[in-house]
DNA sequence: CAAACAGTTTAGCCTTGGCTAACAATTATC
DNA sequence: GATAATTGTTAGCCAAGGCTAAACTGTTTG
């Protein structure tokens, strides 16, 4: 418990300097980076495989490994994991496909990335900058705001 | 390298559906994102601890544990990595401080935090949604997009 | 068709950031 | 001021996500 003393009774704020959030919801805030953190790689390596089988006709496990700049150790090992997750089926030298799961997350992802880059676009980023950013906000942004985003394109 | 053949000429795109990006540009999205992550945590601990400062005239690590919703030991041994870093000084037992360099952190990320929240909320995110987002978005918005984040305010 | 090369996998290592349990120090309370 | 409660630390565990080096498979090619 703890927290020391609970003096500052909230206050339902509006400048964000200006007291700390209760004890619970800020917690709740890390929590959910927290969570995000760890499906966040996950579904980018889905995202990717989902995009290369678009645009390639096929993902293998060299492009993967090339495009997110990681050894073709890491990806090998990524890829039992999405295989014990059940979102791609492979087998041994072959290249990958997405299961009904995975095609459905790579789905989802790529709509999520494709609407906080078009926002990121429609502010007035240029082009380079957006894509580095939406990769690394993608996963930060809940639906409201998505939608918010959306509505704002 | 491989990458298998790289047919399709870049293409300067507009739709991010379009194409794939060049495997360079890729990469270092990817990359961009891995750097973030690992100061990520550090910030988050760097900036807490200063507005605990700030608010409540010390940071205890119970506080942090409590905040954070994270286990004392945890934060114990962060506070060790901080204090390796030169963030804080720390003598056992007693409440933590800041240094130079461990302040200027603070005051930076609570700027930028500041920023991504007010422009959420600008945007017409409810509160507690902002809080959120701003928290997990913070470390994966770029100087411009923040200078046009400010603007938009 | 054998050899070389490109791609994949496995083994084994490292660091981070969580955890629990046990112990130590400080602070509060009677 | 002794004891209880709170707070902080240490030890040792685990999973994730990187890496390199070495072994293996598949494909291409002389």
């Amino acid at each position: 418990m703890s927290d020391h003393q609970q003096r500052r009774t909230s206050s339902p704020s509006g400048h964000s300097g200006d007291a700390l959030p209760p004890v619970e919801q800020h917690a709740q805030q890390y929590e959910t980076v927290r969570n995000a953190h760890e499906t966040e790689l996950i579904e980018d390596y889905v995202e990717l495989i989902g995009d290369l089988i678009r645009h390639r006709g096929e993902a293998r496990a060299a492009d993967i490994a090339n495009r997110m700049a990681v050894s073709q150790a890491t990806v090998s090992k990524m890829i039992r994991r999405l295989n014990e997750l059940g979102l791609v089926t492979s087998k041994p030298y072959r290249s990958l496909f997405l299961t009904e799961e995975g095609q459905k997350m790579a789905e989802t992802s790529r709509a999520r990335h494709d609407i906080v880059l078009h926002f990121l676009r429609a502010l007035g980023v240029d082009d380079s900058t957006a894509r580095i950013d939406a990769e690394g906000m993608e996963h930060h942004v809940s639906d409201k705001t998505l939608t918010i985003m959306q509505r704002f394109t």
